[in-house]
DNA sequence: GCGACAG
DNA sequence: ATCTTGTCGC
């Protein structure tokens, strides 16, 4: 497929982002993430229950790797896996967290936006790096922050949720706003910089990976 | 043309 | 992301 017809798909979805988070207060919260094999996608999705972030529910979906990493088009590379994944879930999880951008993107088709779609439910992206737009060093004081600019627009933020620790970058998904994006992220966060729920579905993802491998 | 570029 | 052990630093 040409590059030319991906983002043809992407202007397409991007029409249908809905940038407010309508939900009720977050009660689960889950992470999703995919490890690789030579020719493997392994997917796997944790939900935790916000309280007490505690363990509520795993699953995981694994496929041939379709697509090659392309910065800008990462979606087509996940999206197909995590969505897979989610679907085996029975908890009705409020608010799902994935392991990229959501529109801080040049199209704002970040892979959680693409996902959010796909799936049709709230979504924000963490990603530990930027793809597009420019940004402030935010203070060094675990909740401290500063915006992520794409053609002038807000898009997203640096965030950071650890002391010390180098910031993470969120920004919106589906079915989400800026604001709840930064409140749910940080009210999973405690020991490490990762949300708690993309930190253990990146461990579990590995953990499948290294079992059949 | 040059440099940047999520995982 | 993946290939990979110990090691420097707070």
């Amino acid at each position: 497929m040409k590059l030319s017809e991906l983002i043809r798909i992407q202007e397409t979805l991007r029409k249908k982002i809905e940038p407010v988070y309508s939900g009720n207060n977050v009660q689960f919260v889950a992470g999703c993430d995919v490890a690789y094999t030579h020719e493997n996608s392994i997917a796997c999705v944790v939900v935790m229950k916000m309280s007490e972030m505690s363990i509520v529910e795993t699953s995981f979906h694994k496929e041939k790797t379709r697509f090659p990493y392309i910065p800008g088009f990462l979606a087509f590379r996940e999206a197909n896996a995590i969505a897979r994944a989610i679907a085996k879930i029975k908890t009705t999880v409020d608010v799902f967290i994935l392991d990229g951008h959501g529109i801080a993107h040049p199209r704002r088709m970040g892979l959680a936006t693409h996902a959010g779609i796909l799936v049709d439910r709230p979504t924000i992206g963490c990603a530990k790096s930027l793809l597009a737009g420019t940004y402030r060093m935010p203070g060094k004081e675990k909740g401290d922050f500063s915006t992520v600019i794409i053609d002038n627009e807000v898009v997203g933020i640096c965030l950071r949720t650890k002391k010390g620790a180098k910031p993470v970058f969120v920004s919106p998904g589906n079915h989400m706003d800026i604001e709840n994006s930064i409140k749910i992220v940080l009210q999973c966060t405690a020991n490490y910089k990762t949300p708690e729920p993309l930190r253990l579905a990146h461990i579990f993802a590995n953990r499948k990976k290294n079992m059949e491998a």
